[in-house]
DNA sequence: TATAATTGTGCAAACGTTTGCGGGAGCCGC
DNA sequence: GCGGCTCCCGCAAACGTTTGCACAATTATA
């Protein structure tokens, strides 16, 4: 059982306390026209001194309109959001929207629990980060009859994504060119597009250069550290270790990286790392971690100024892809040539 | 300028369609008695059918509850949230409760206006983490009168904190066991009552055991990686920098061991840390780091408990402090007898 | 001075719910 | 056949706003 707001002091009070009706203190406090300047000074006195607070709730039964956007994240302290939320919030508040978050857990049910709740709400419309549902939002348009946007689910038409591909051909393409063949991928969860787009990416570089692709060396992770940890106990464990990993995202690259450390099995030396995000944290990790960056702020503003479209009910709206950027840091580096001799093909 | 929310099937459309009339409608979907099973049935169908969501707005207007707690943190992904958010969530979801998310980016503004912003849009309480108010919501109170909960601020009646300055001594004690006599402190904003707690305990350590505490040893940091970053070089620069340093958090932390291992500083054999949070982060970085652990999934979920409390009129609430626990890691290391001699004293 | 335009304010409906109260229909027992 | 009871259901008020419209008072125009 839930229990009741304290009282607050409502239109109505203001009025009586004033001696005018409702719609007077109303439109005083909105300054409409209309309402001579004494009046209106006294009622904004008042209403100040009174502690009064509009209530949204009631004001938005009238107005339809909550200026109000929900945004679901996977958790709370999700490095990758950093920036993201902020790109969102920034554009948000310029066009008079607040924007409050809650967390999906990777879960399916909770994700759509959290969108149901907005809606609930009636918020005017919600952004998804690590959507469970992706395109299947299509068929629950009429379930969720409010305006959504996804980041990072190129399938899905209202969208803003980075080029996961590209992304990953420049990652492992860095690894090639400094003399790797036996390269790994740990993997976010399988079903999750965008880890198929990024392992997509990986298979085209090395196929591109006639590097057979061994599934072994595709790792299943699921973009923590501690999933990191795993895959590296993993490849340590075979009996021909890879000389350059791939992770599916910065959490999973340190989790190896740790892994790989505690084994004495050292980063750069005797293996590349590169990660995904380019988190603020992986300059400072040790070895700085080498990644290829998202534009993160800028798929939060691209996604927030889609959502005011959808809002507005413009349909003048397409998925959009951004670029992304290997930064070279120093956990790749290139095979030794004897290393090179004995381990090439 | 905000936009309207698309049109949603109404109680009263349904009720047209049933042929019934609203209450009816309303008794059937919260299954009260006196309502036909017949009837309640086929009402529900048809709501169901109808893709019909009830208008919390409308709703909380009569039944002055709108299930909602406001949570405002410091940004997204701050890593000291993990664990604490999961705890208020799981504990008001298991009340009823939704929680939302708002971030401050420790502006005292912007903190005010996300309090303003929950209390316009009458959530039933609010908790704030990280706050820069801090006690002075009790001048506020009449401001925002909706029950405020605060955690690590010891200062506010309404409050959940760790024992910030036994964990602080905690740690320096630690230090000191190891034979450590210049021991840093890298600081929070000196505003934040955390930091001034904390310091008190590295102060009272080091006066316990007749070690003078050297002003310069108290280097201003703010609690991020830069932060740390910045003030090691600070320490570095110094004619005789010291051989451990205690710092405010685990991100300050990472950041003076970065900085650090940059100059060949090498962390734990020319120098001790220790952090502060215990970030799973923590036991992944290189090395593992030494910290002090704050039970923040129970500062969460106790902080939720104690503004149920609020929530539902109770005055029987006091400050809750919990205890912090020091995990020794690698970042901390006895110094050697040789350096002990020439640097003791 | 009568009329028209302007200015300031109030009335009442509406938004989508919930809920106390009253009332009609059916059934029972006398 | 009548009173009483139970079972379903509708009426209407209320929550706190906004806003179209009417209206009274004041001022400008003829």
């Amino acid at each position: 059982m839930t229990g009741k707001v304290r009282a607050s002091v409502s239109i109505k009070d203001i009025a009586r306390a004033a001696g005018v009706s409702p719609s007077t203190v109303s439109r005083a406090l909105h300054s409409h026209p209309g309402i001579s300047a004494e009046t209106g000074d006294r009622i904004r006195l008042l209403a100040e001194e009174m502690g009064y607070t509009p209530s949204l709730p009631a004001r938005s039964l009238v107005t339809r309109d909550t200026a109000t956007i929900g945004m679901v994240i996977t958790h709370a302290s999700d490095p990758f959001l950093a920036r993201l939320v902020v790109g969102v919030e920034e554009c948000a508040r310029s066009e008079g929207y607040a924007v409050f978050l809650s967390s999906s857990y990777r879960d399916a049910e909770r994700e759509q629990e959290v969108i149901r709740s907005f809606h609930e709400r009636r918020a005017s419309g919600v952004i998804v980060t690590g959507s469970q549902i992706g395109t299947g939002y299509l068929e629950l348009s009429q379930r969720f009859p409010l305006p959504i946007v996804l980041t990072n689910c190129s399938g899905y038409p209202y969208s803003v994504s980075t080029d996961n591909q590209a992304g990953a051909q420049q990652a492992v393409e860095h690894l090639v060119h400094s003399g790797h063949r036996r390269i790994a991928y740990v993997s976010n969860q399988r079903s999750s597009r965008t880890n198929r787009e990024r392992l997509a990416g990986y298979r085209a570089v090395l196929q591109e250069h006639a590097i057979p692709v061994d599934d072994d060396l595709v790792l299943e992770g699921d973009g923590t550290l501690e999933g990191g940890a795993r895959a590296a106990q993993q490849m340590l464990a075979s009996s021909q270790p890879p000389t350059a990993v791939f992770c599916f995202n910065d959490m999973a690259a340190i989790g190896v990286i740790h892994a790989f450390n505690r084994a004495d099995y050292r980063v750069p030396h005797c293996c590349s790392v590169v990660g995904f995000d380019d988190l603020e944290l992986a300059g400072y990790y040790c070895p700085p971690l080498t990644t290829v960056r998202q534009p993160s702020y800028e798929i939060g503003r691209r996604a927030m100024r889609m959502l005011l479209k959808l809002i507005q009910g413009r349909e003048d709206v397409q998925t959009e892809i951004l670029p992304a950027e290997l930064v070279v840091r120093e956990t790749t580096r290139p095979v030794p040539r004897s290393a090179r001799k004995e381990k090439g093909r």
